[in-house]
This record gives structure tokens, C-alpha cells and sequence, in this order.
DNA sequence: ACCTCGTCCTGGTTGC
DNA sequence: TGCAACCAGGACGAGG
């Protein structure tokens, strides 16, 4: 499940690596990723672009060419993107979950990898990109745009538990599974608590939470539980340092009463059931 | 408009 | 031991 600090830092491994290339030939081996168009036409149109920059949209790796069209990748749980400067050995067996490849004009490789074919490739005209984000996404949790006031009006009057409005991405885009339930453990929030339930100060908390999960996972180069990996093999570290995620029956890091796990958002949520308030606070706005 | 749930997909785990 | 049932969840669409 990659969110916001794995791709961020897929991204950042791999920008180096492929700004500047191009896209000398490109194999989509899964007909599924380009849905609904044919992915040899999606191959064939790929082939030749040069890539201007590498960047992130909350969970999306976008890869932004100089004709100004643009490949949406989104590695939804099981996606990942690997380098390598030359094509594997192939004596020891192919990866059976490669489902793309794309030989750069200096011979290396990108590979992409997906044992549950979640992901999908999108290949975007000019000026497409932004209209097709702006419906999607909210603000990057880590830029100015993402304020108390428009956390507060993305949540005001909504009956849905904090946890599931954390998980739509047009509230704040990035997060996922993880991220949201450790996000809410460092703001001291009960993950069913009714968004619009918040107070000022607790929405404030909610904002600072998320950022400080996500600047944490970034640090860590992500976490690695199963599938995800960086571009160079490496895993990412995050998962050590979990508060609660995962960590049923487990003291809480904070006050030691032990982890316990609900269901929120129709996903599986972990939480601290003595020092994340489920009440409503009392507070002087 | 809001909210919940089913769908896609596969491998690993659980339970009988 | 074998094998079916269940679980994991990001985005999206259906339906209440």
C-alpha cells in the first residue's frame, strides 16, 4: 500500500535516474494497467517521449514529458518501480509480476512490478492532468495550501467517522491505510470520532498528526511490509516505527494501555483506546 | 450531498 | 495434511 512517503520516495530515487531520458521501448506485459485502452497502443505512444521531470500528486508518480504530455502512474497496493542499468540475466527465471518495462536511450531499464494488478498507467494529453487531479485530489498535506480552515470545511458537518474522510484523497491527498491511522494516534483522536465533530483545537491536531506521520514515513523511506520497495531494491524502514498500525495487543508508545483494533472506513484501524478521545472535547475554540 | 458497500486482484493466513 | 474461506485495501461506482 503505497501512500504519500512511499511514492514520494519512489520519486525522489528515481528522478535522477530518468529526467533527461527517453523512453526508448516500452513493453506493457499486462493488459489490465492501461484499462480501458490497448496497451500496445499506449506502448507505441510512449515510445520516444523524453521526460522532462519525475514528480508527485499525492499518490500518484506522474511523469511529465517535454511534449508536455504527461504518464499517470498510480501503484495503488502492490505497485512499485524498479532501475536497473542493465536488463536482468532472464537465465534465472523472469519475475512473473513484471507487468511493464521501459529500456531508457542509455540502456538502463525501469520495471514495473504489481503482484495484485491494482495499478494503472494513464497516458495524458497536454493540459489534461490538472483537470483530471483537481477532481481527485485535495491539497498535499505537506504544502501551504493545506490549512486548519480548509481541513475544517472539508469536515464540518460530516457524520462519517475522521478516520474515512482522512482516507478520501480530496480531503488531503497521500494518505492511506497506514498514514491515517498513525496520524490520528499523534493527535489524540478516536478514529470514529464524527468528523464534524472536531473542535478548532482538534482539527489543528488532526493537521499536525498528518504531517508529522508523513514527514516521519519521508525520513524513513517508507514502509515496507510486503511488496513495496524502492527503485533500487531497498526497503524502507517506516514500519519499526509505527505507533499503532498493525501493533493489536501491543502497549501504546504514549500512555501503555494496549493497542486495540476496529473496523473505521470499512478498513481494518488500529488506535490507543485510552489516549485517543472519542468524546468530544471541551474546548475554547 | 453524504455515506456505505461491493468490486477488482492475488497471496498469505486461518479454520475446519 | 488439505483445502476452502477469509483477509488485506485504493479508487471508483452503485444504491440507499
Amino acid at each position: 500500500m503505497p501512500e504519500l512517503p512511499e511514492v514520494e520516495t519512489i520519486r525522489a530515487q528515481l528522478a535522477p535516474l530518468v529526467e533527461g531520458r527517453s523512453f526508448e521501448q516500452v513493453s506493457i506485459l499486462d493488459s489490465r494497467l492501461t484499462r480501458p485502452h490497448d496497451p500496445r497502443e499506449v506502448a507505441a505512444e510512449l515510445e520516444g517521449e523524453e521526460v522532462s521531470t519525475l514528480e508527485r500528486r499525492g499518490k500518484y508518480v506522474v511523469v511529465q514529458f517535454e511534449t508536455d504530455r504527461a504518464l499517470l502512474i498510480h501503484l495503488r497496493m502492490t505497485g512499485s518501480l524498479h532501475h536497473a542499468h542493465r536488463s536482468p540475466p532472464g537465465t534465472t527465471g523472469v519475475d512473473p509480476y513484471r507487468r511493464a518495462v521501459v529500456t531508457l536511450d542509455n540502456g538502463s531499464d525501469v520495471t514495473y512490478r504489481d503482484v495484485r494488478r491494482f495499478g494503472t498507467w494513464l497516458l495524458l494529453e497536454p493540459g489534461e492532468l490538472d483537470p483530471y487531479l483537481a477532481v481527485r485530489n485535495g491539497p498535499e498535506p505537506l504544502g501551504r495550501k493545506f490549512t486548519t480552515r480548509f481541513l475544517r470545511d472539508r469536515l464540518s458537518g460530516r457524520n462519517a467517522p475522521v478516520k474515512a474522510a482522512l482516507l478520501d484523497q480530496r480531503t488531503v491527498a497521500g494518505l492511506g491505510n497506514i498514514y491515517a491511522d498513525e496520524a490520528l494516534w499523534h493527535a489524540g483522536l478516536h478514529p470514529h470520532r464524527p468528523a464534524g465533530s472536531l473542535g478548532e483545537v482538534e482539527i489543528r491536531s488532526v493537521r499536525g498528526g498528518i504531517r508529522r506521520a508523513l514527514e516521519r514515513g519521508i525520513a524513513r523511506q517508507g514502509a515496507t511490509l510486503r511488496d513495496y520497495r524502492k527503485p533500487d531494491g531497498g526497503s524502507g524502514s517506516m514500519q519499526h516505527e509505527f505507533k499503532v498500525y498493525g501493533r493489536e495487543g501491543e502497549p501504546c508508545p504514549r500512555c501503555g494501555t494496549l493497542i486495540e483494533k476496529t473496523r473505521a472506513g470499512g478498513r481494518g484501524t488500529w488506535y490507543c483506546p485510552a489516549c485517543q478521545r472519542l468524546g468530544p472535547s471541551r474546548e475554547t475554540a
